[in-house]
DNA sequence: CTGTTAGCGCATTCAA
DNA sequence: TTGAATGCGCTAACAG
C-alpha cells in the first residue's frame, strides 16, 4: 500500500479522516501505542494545529474561550508534549548534561546538587550521566549527549582522560562546556576549581607546625591537574621551611583503595619511616589511617595524617581527619552560573570564565592530640 | 519573503542549491551554528541524502565505494547524528530515565551504576535525574523525562510522594516502570525490593538474643513501604519473643538527621530507657551513637545499636555498627533487567515482575563487645 | 545499488 | 483570531 501518489488534498485528509488507518499501516514498523498529538486535539475541536499550538504555548493571539476548550481537552485526553519534536524544531533543548566520574564520595553528587537549583531556576533540565572513571564511557556518553543536542555541558573528567577530543566537538559546535574539578588545561572554555596549591601548601605547613619532618604524600594521578597543583604545594611548603623533598615519600598512584593500603604500608616498613601522612583525598587518608591503626602507630603522635575534601567520613573516623574542605555546594552552583553565562549571551561571544575557590583547612585529632 | 508559493520542484532545489540562502534567512529565529546534516554531505557528493543515511547506518546495500566516501566526509565535516530526529521518527529514544530521591549515601548511587551496567550492555543510555527528597521536582522531573520520551523509567520515589499520578501517566503511554526501594503498593508494575520485614526482623531477633529487652526503633515516616515493612518486622520480633510492644519507644520520623538526634536524646532522658537502639537506616544509626557516646553510655553495654543497609561509613565508627547489609548492585541490575524484559518483550504484554532480594545481618561492635 | 517521497510532532510565518 | 503551509533531520518504503 503505497500513498506517494494520492493527492496533496487526499493526504491532508488522511491527518484528519479515515486515511489515516492506511497511514498508521504504512509505518506499522514505528507505531507502538499512539500518543495524543496536537492534531488529535484540533480535530476533535474542528481547529487547526496552529491555533491548538498557539492555546498550549500561551500565545497572546487566541481567543478565551478557545484556549480554554484546547486546554480542557488536553488534559482529559493526557495530551503531553513531544520535546523531540520542539527541540528538533528550535534546535534548544533547555537541557544541559553533567558528567561525572564516580559518585561514591559525597563531592560529586553534592556538587550536582548546587548545579541542580541554580539551573532548575532558570528552566533548565538537568541530565546526569556518570563516567565511571572509564574514559571510554565518557567518550560514549559526550556522544550521546552531543546527539541529545544538550544546550550545555558541565563535567570533570575521568582519571583515564588524556584525549579531550569528544569535549573538543562541543567547542566546535558551540556547546558551552564548563569543567569543574578535573580541568582540561588545553582547553579555552570557563572553569571552576578550587585553590588546590594553596590548600595543600597550607595542610603541610601544618603538619610542619606541629613539628613533623618527614612528611609522606600520596599523590593523585599526574593526569589529573589538581593532583599536580597539590603535588606541587606540598613540595613549596617542604622547601619553604627548609625541609628536604624526599621522592622516596612520594608516591603517585590511581586513587584505588586498595594500592592505598599497600603503599601506606611501605611507607612504613622504610628504614626511615614518615612522621606525617598527606593525602590527596579523604578516602585515601581514611584507608590510611585504618592501615596505620591495625599497625599499631599512634596518630597523630607516631604519625599525622590530613586529607582533602572534609568528607563527612573524616568526622566520624577516630581521631578526626584534619583536611582541606572544599565549598562544594559552591562549585557546583558556580558552574552552573557560568554555564547559563554563556547560555544567555547572545551575542554568541564564548566569553569564558575561570573561577578559583578557596579552601579552609579543618583541624582535627589527626593532626593535633 | 515568503517561499510558501514557489513550486515544489524549486523548494526542492533550496536544499541542494542557492535558495538555500534564502530558507536560511527565513528561519533566522531558529538559526544559530549550522551543524552538518546528511543533506550537507550528499550535496558535497551528489548523492542522495537516502544513500548517504544508508551508508551512516551499515545499510547493507550500499556501494562499499560509497560508503567509504561518505565515512569519510562525514569524518571531515564533523557530522554527528542528531538523536532528536532520529527518535522523533522512530518514537524509540534507547534512553532511560533513573529517578533517586537523594544520592548522597551510597546507596543510590550504587544501584545506579549496577544498573547503568547491564543497561549499558544492552545499547541503552541512562539519564538520571534526581528529585532531591522533592515531591515538586519529582512530578517536574517525570513531565521531562516523558516529554523526552525516555523508553522507560526506573524510580524511587520521595518521602513525600503520596500521589503517584505522574508516574501512573507513564503506564497509560505504556512506558514501562520499575520501581525500586521505595515502590508504590498500588500500582501494578515491576518492582525489586528486598525482604524489608525479614531483615528487620532477624536485626531485632539478634538483639534479644544479646540479651536487650527495652528495644527502641527509630522508624521512618510512614509514607514509605518498607519503613512500614521494617517496623512490622521489628514489632512481630518482639512479640515472637515474648516482649511488649512498647509505644512509648517507636518514634517514627522524617529521616532528618538533625531531628534523630533529638529523639535519641528524648529516648535516653525516659524514666526507664532502652538498651537497644534499631534505626530505619544507618545514617540515623550513626548519628545515634555519636549522640550515645557524647553522652557518655557504653556501646554496647549500655546500649547497643543496629543499623539498615550497611553503609561503608559502618565500618569506621567505632564500635562498628551492626546493620542489615542489602545487596545493593544487584538490585540495580535487577531492576534494568526487567526494564529490558519489558522493552524487549515485543508482545507488548506489561508482564510485570515482583523481586524480593534477601538481606544480611552484619554483626559489629554495636551489638557485641 | 540509488533516488524520490513521505512523515515523525511541533512552532512559526504568511495570508486571510 | 484562525488556517495553511513549511521545515527541523532523519529513516524507510517504494520505484527505478
Amino acid at each position: 500500500m503505497r500513498l506517494g501518489n494520492v493527492p496533496n488534498k487526499m493526504r491532508t485528509l488522511e491527518r484528519y479522516g479515515l486515511l489515516r488507518i492506511l497511514v498508521l499501516r504504512k509505518n506499522t514498523i514505528y507505531m507502538t501505542h499512539h500518543q495524543t498529538t496536537i492534531i488529535d486535539i484540533a480535530r476533535q475541536l474542528g481547529l487547526s494545529k496552529s491555533t491548538v499550538s498557539r492555546a498550549l504555548t500561551n500565545h497572546p493571539h487566541v481567543n478565551a474561550d478557545t484556549r480554554q476548550r484546547v486546554l480542557e481537552l488536553a488534559e482529559s485526553l493526557d495530551y503531553q508534549r513531544n520535546q523531540l519534536a520542539i527541540s528538533l524544531l528550535t534546535s534548544r533543548t533547555r537541557t544541559v548534561g553533567i558528567m561525572i566520574p564516580e559518585f561514591l564520595s559525597f563531592f560529586f553528587p553534592k556538587v550536582i546538587i548546587g548545579a541542580q537549583v541554580v539551573l532548575a531556576e532558570a528552566g533548565y533540565n538537568v541530565i546526569i550521566c556518570h563516567s565511571n572513571e572509564s574514559y571510554a564511557t565518557e567518550v560514549t556518553n559526550a556522544q550521546a549527549l552531543l546527539a541529545s543536542r544538550v544546550d550545555g555541558l558541565i563535567v570533570s573528567h575521568t582519571k583515564e582522560t588524556r584525549n579531550f577530543d569528544h569535549f573538543r566537538v562541543f567547542e566546535r559546535r558551540h556547546v558551552p562546556v564548563v569543567f569543574f574539578n578535573r580541568v582540561c588545561e588545553d582547553m579555552a572554555v570557563s572553569k571552576v576549581t578550587v585553590d588546590d596549591y594553596d590548600g595543600a601548601f597550607r595542610a603541610v605547613e601544618h603538619l610542619i607546625a606541629t613539628g613533623k619532618k618527614r612528611i609522606a604524600h600520596l599523590a593523585g594521578p599526574d593526569s589529573l591537574q589538581n593532583s599536580r597543583n597539590r603535588l606541587n604545594g606540598y613540595r613549596d611548603a617542604l622547601q619553604q621551611h627548609g625541609l628536604p623533598i624526599n621522592n622516596e615519600l612520594i608516591i603517585s598512584y590511581d586513587l584505588n583503595l586498595d594500592k592505598a593500603k599497600i603503599y601506606v604500608s611501605h611507607l612504613m616498613n622504610l628504614p626511615d619511616p614518615p612522621d606525617a601522612l598527606f593525602a590527596m583525598n579523604d578516602p585515601t587518608a581514611i584507608e590510611a589511617m585504618k592501615v596505620l591503626k591495625s599497625r599499631g602507630f599512634r596518630i597523630p603522635d607516631d604519625v599525622a595524617v590530613v586529607g582533602f575534601s572534609n568528607d563527612p567520613a573524616s568526622m566520624l573516623i577516630e581521631p578526626g581527619l584534619t583536611t582541606v574542605a572544599q565549598p562544594v555546594d559552591e562549585i557546583g552552583r558556580q558552574a552552573a552560573q557560568l554555564l547559563l553565562n554563556q547560555l544567555t549571551d547572545n551575542k554568541g561571544g564564548m566569553a569564558t570564565e575561570n573561577i578559583v575557590l578557596q579552601t579552609e583547612l579543618i583541624i582535627r585529632g589527626s593532626t593535633t592530640g
